[in-house]
DNA sequence: CGCATTTGACCGGCGC
DNA sequence: GCGCCGGTCAAATGCG
């Protein structure tokens, strides 16, 4: 039992810190949910039609309109706004960042982009093996991180990492 | 034929 | 200084 490729309407989506329950040592939840992300139709699971973020950097983020329950708890950086002082340019790039919990069984769902695999990588936080994608499309420095829960391995977590420069393929 | 996929090895960064 | 982990690239193969 291992085809179920498509059709796997999952509608559940869970926004939050990684948190992998279980693991005293080792932390590295360090997803930050809070970014710019802009879909538009999803092939199979239009529940999440549009999901837009606001702006990085603002704890107070707010989903847009998310569809069904959206726990978005981005603001565990602390409210000392870790501001180093003396000129430290934060170090922020233009990699937006993009965590999601999707319940699926297949993470090959098309999210209305082409992906390319370009390596496989098992955590130590995860019996499961870890995927990396690339967005196929020239231009697109966008990168996409594929992981199972190793607490739920029903729930697939997936990563965005970067802009489409794109107009989806969709 | 082209492209997507797969596995391994290599490299860099960070921690201790 | 060494070890560990994560991440990326490259080459080869298979399939469409």
């Amino acid at each position: 039992m291992a085809e179920n490729r498509q059709s796997t309407q999952s509608s559940n989506i869970t926004f939050g810190s990684l948190e992998s329950s279980g693991s005293e040592s080792l932390e590295q939840s360090e997803i930050e949910i809070s970014d710019f992300l802009k879909m538009d139709e999803w092939p199979g699971q239009e529940e999440l039609a549009s999901i837009v973020f606001g702006h990085a950097k603002n704890p107070s983020c707010q989903a847009s309109q998310a569809h069904g329950h959206v726990s978005a708890s981005s603001s565990h950086e602390g409210d000392t706004s870790r501001d180093s002082s003396s000129g430290a340019q934060e170090t922020r790039q233009a990699t937006e960042r993009v965590a999601f919990k999707t319940k699926s069984e297949d993470e090959k769902l098309d999210d209305g982009y082409k992906w390319r695999k370009y390596g496989k990588k098992t955590v130590k936080n995860n019996p499961n093996p870890r995927n990396y994608y690339k967005c196929s499309i020239d231009g697109c420095p966008v990168k996409k991180r594929v992981e199972r829960d190793g607490d739920d391995p029903s729930y697939v977590i997936t990563v965005y990492e970067g802009i489409h420069n794109h107009p989806s393929p969709n």
